[in-house]
DNA sequence: ACCATTCCCGACTCTTTTAGTCAAGAATCG
DNA sequence: CGATTCTTGACTAAAAGAGTCGGGAATGGT
């Protein structure tokens, strides 16, 4: 899992989309311009969008994209699941002594601790929502997030 | 942050090293053999792991390598920066659009989306050790673990 | 009917990262 | 001395990532 270039403009893209739910459809030309996303990209990227039925477009004159459903409706998961594939990929059988022997030799104690991260991210991602981006108050780049803190001050999930 | 093969394999490595704590070095031939990694490869890891401070290294006839902590002092945070820098490199900086004006031209409500990520991600390699890891059961690669069940039941963290 | 607009879509290139190999050298033990 | 084992940088090959290009097909306006 990486935030690729891919999930980071159809992030962007799909936020604008969402702020624009409800009026016209918005040409991929114009959210290029707004989003800072390259102009040939938008196209590939608002495709696999559709492919997945998390838009929808309409050609000619005044034609372009809006979602297919409410931004209360599409999370972060489905978004990075259209443009990317799965949001956490099976390490297990990736690289040497892996699948077939698993257990990499010593029983594998190894997995679970992948997996359970691939769960973490997972479920966060599939907890937030498009409307939850839009409505999300803006912050300084680099700035320190008040939500770290907190996040800092809270009692330990319990990892095992 | 994506689950290299170096990470993987540092895990590996590390997780055989605790095992064998307390006992003599461990050459890297060994280490090869029982985790199933390339030969080659378990050198260039360890050294990192070295240049980390991570692990201690005696040459000569029975030399090896060793932890130079106890396996509880040892957090996957800690290897994983010793392989591969970063746990989670900041998304910001990269793409089109970012950085300078990073609030992406609409208000930059999707980095904290990022940074949320991160955060979770680090603390939870932050919390878990190397002795952790080699106290865990084994599971069967693919089975559907018992955790997973336990998390989805587990009440949603709030995440805005 | 025609034309401008806008989506559709595969193929292609360029760059960077990852994965892994190789070979020469330096310390250490017996 | 000589076998063993770490040290180190350079090198290569393959894959993934990022982005471009160009021809085509629908749609709406006039």
């Amino acid at each position: 899992m990486r935030i690729t270039s891919s999930i980071e403009y159809a992030t962007r893209l799909m936020t604008a989309l969402a702020r624009a739910h409800g009026g016209a459809p918005v040409p991929a030309e114009r959210l290029s311009e707004s989003d800072n996303v390259p102009t040939d990209y938008v196209s590939q990227i608002l495709l696999k969008l559709k492919r997945a039925g998390l838009v929808s477009s309409q050609r000619g004159s005044s034609g372009g994209y809006v979602l297919s459903r409410a931004p209360e409706q599409i999370t972060l998961a489905q978004v990075v699941r259209a443009v990317d594939g799965d949001v956490f990929e099976d390490v297990c059988e990736k690289y040497h002594g892996g699948a077939k022997d698993c257990r990499h030799q010593d029983g594998c104690s190894i997995s679970p601790v992948w997996q359970k991260l691939g769960a973490l991210v997972t479920g966060y991602f599939e907890g937030v929502t498009l409307a939850a981006i839009a409505a999300e108050a803006p912050a300084a780049c680099g700035a320190e997030p008040k939500w770290l803190a907190a996040l800092a001050a809270e009692p330990q999930r319990r990892t095992t």
